[in-house]
DNA sequence: CTGAAAGCGCTTACAG
DNA sequence: CTGAAAGCGCTTACAG
């Protein structure tokens, strides 16, 4: 007994259907104004009625264009990604092009996955940082497929880049801590340095806290994944390197969060007893009380601004200017 | 002036390179075992010397199987599909297949959506919860596609499901509250009936009060967007209403989140004045103080179980069971 | 405005 | 173990 696969419909079939040639099928969707009207009309009419789905995996092969762009992102627990990604989305959308959406966390996953969107003929990818490995960027380049890195504001990168300093930006809220006259301040962070959106931001932190003359060392790394705890733990383990210590930059929001809940169990008052400076500006930042001060940075804007390059390389075949700065601000708050 | 169009490196190319036929690379990648080994490898080298990056847009035309399965979620912003998502993931690419994710948060544009996911002809599709607009089914079941929808343990559905009875978890919680000898408790939740999600939760606190003969219309409805201002809006709607308020039901963790800093305002120690009663078990639930009680889903085997459903009912055709129960459990801390 | 023919880059039986 | 031929369902110049 043999298995036959059900055949799906047809361009050949609705074609039959409507008494007409495929190829006036294919214009009826792809060029409308190359039809008669009533023909079309009439097409388009019985497509509905026999529920015709155009295979778009034909057309792509046929046309040698996907019309798909992929965003690779390292995680989905990110709200800051989920702004990027709806900005994106939602530009391409308006646009023909649809996401493709894809995690890869570690340097050989990301490989898996680069090679796979290039098996599939994405006309362009989104990535997260700048940091890819030898792999990646080899294939990518191969391919000669425009690229966008976000979160990041410089070059070198492969091909193109929207984003913002992180180093500036940590810079900017730790040197706000220390206008505030606090001498003693710690770092909350992870201990990764495969990440480079985590290692700038410490630099910058560590950078302000030098060119200011004070202690730059007083650095918690959490070893696992950074979260609320992280906050905690990094209380627990600089207190005892510098009980004087009067703050904490985080390296997000969510540590920092975590922080105010020590603080809150510890009955210490905020920023009083001790202050506590976030950044991403998440929601969780307006209602922690007492309101955490924090880094507000634009994830959807960035990812509109990789859109807009992605097609206009896609396109065109070039671009205005192959890096885009996203300006980000630091938002005043009560936590410091 | 005419553009050429770059082509692609293709099999041909690599084939020729080898001094084999395109079957025989073909082969190579798909039936190793049917080629000798040292054409294999010879073919292999080649083709990662050149950069060979096989087409699947022609290999999924040809085969009639894109190995693509695609997950729909109302949103990127909810770790607990973050996890469904990587549980499903993690099946999918351990057994060749890949997921595509797409994000659709209203009927219309998962109508659209979807069509363009059987446009691709994806192998098949995970949504998330059970409201479905008419045309999404229509279209789902005229192409006979494998679905399974999740967070959702219950027939009727499109053609199978995983998760658990929102209802009954909500209600449980809400039990567990009224054990404590609670008497005017309020629900803090979100006014949507298109997100039968959450309208299921309230429905099982609701049934809770009203089974132990209490009050159960002390309802607060965020009109826009659910989050951590909801529970603090829900406690300045709902104490004015009755102000012997003892505790508040949360549709989700972050809301509990929100009721609890409300608390911290207010002075309120918890769960001495006030009880609080969260959704989710989020990573906040065990640092946000003194400690949320919430119900602890298990969404990463939710994305398994999806992901098994799927791949079985692709490959035989069949499924052993229809609807898979995922349990969840009540985590007991301190709020309540 | 409409259509016959060739082709996109693979895979699938089927022979050798 | 290897390969020539047909075909997957579209689109693309090109004629009519």
């Amino acid at each position: 007994m043999k298995l036959e696969r059900k055949r799906d419909m047809t361009m050949a079939d609705l074609a039959a259907a409507a008494g007409v040639s495929p190829m006036t099928v294919s214009n009826c969707f792809k060029h409308p104004g190359k039809v008669h009207p009533d023909t079309r009309q009439k097409v388009l009419e019985i497509a509905a009625a026999i529920g015709y789905v155009p295979n778009l995996i034909a057309s792509s092969l046929a046309s040698g264009s996907s019309r798909m762009v992929a965003a690779l992102v390292p995680s989905l627990r990110n709200s800051n990604f989920a702004k990027t990604l709806q900005g994106l989305g939602d530009y391409l959308h308006a646009r023909g092009y649809e996401l493709l959406l894809a995690v890869a966390d570690h340097p050989e996953q990301e490989e898996r996955v680069v090679r796979s969107l290039l098996g599939r003929r994405a006309a362009g990818i989104v990535m997260t940082g700048g940091e890819h490995s030898a792999g990646t960027v080899a294939s990518i380049r191969q391919a000669g497929i425009p690229v966008v890195e976000t979160w990041l504001d410089r070059e070198p990168c492969i091909d193109m880049a929207a984003g913002f300093s992180l180093f500036d930006a940590a810079r900017d809220i730790a040197n706000m801590m220390i206008a505030k006259g606090l001498q003693h301040i710690g770092w909350a962070g992870h201990d990764t340095p495969q990440n480079d959106r985590y290692v700038q931001r410490q630099r910058g932190f560590q950078q302000a806290m030098e060119d200011a003359g004070l202690r730059s060392d007083l650095v918690f790394a959490a070893p696992e994944s950074v979260g609320f705890a992280t906050g905690r733990l990094a209380m627990e383990a600089l207190l005892p390197q510098e009980p004087r210590l009067q703050g904490l930059c985080c390296v997000t929001d969510i540590v920092a969060s975590g922080a105010l809940f020590e603080c809150m169990r510890r009955g210490w008052s905020v920023p009083d007893r001790f202050s506590v400076a976030g950044y991403g500006d998440y929601e969780i930042a307006a209602e922690v009380p007492p309101g955490l001060t924090t880094v507000r940075t634009n994830g959807g804007e960035i990812g509109r601004a990789a859109g807009e390059m992605l097609l206009q390389k896609i396109e065109t075949g070039q671009v205005e200017s192959r890096v885009r700065k996203i300006p980000y601000e630091i938002i005043v708050r009560r936590s410091l």
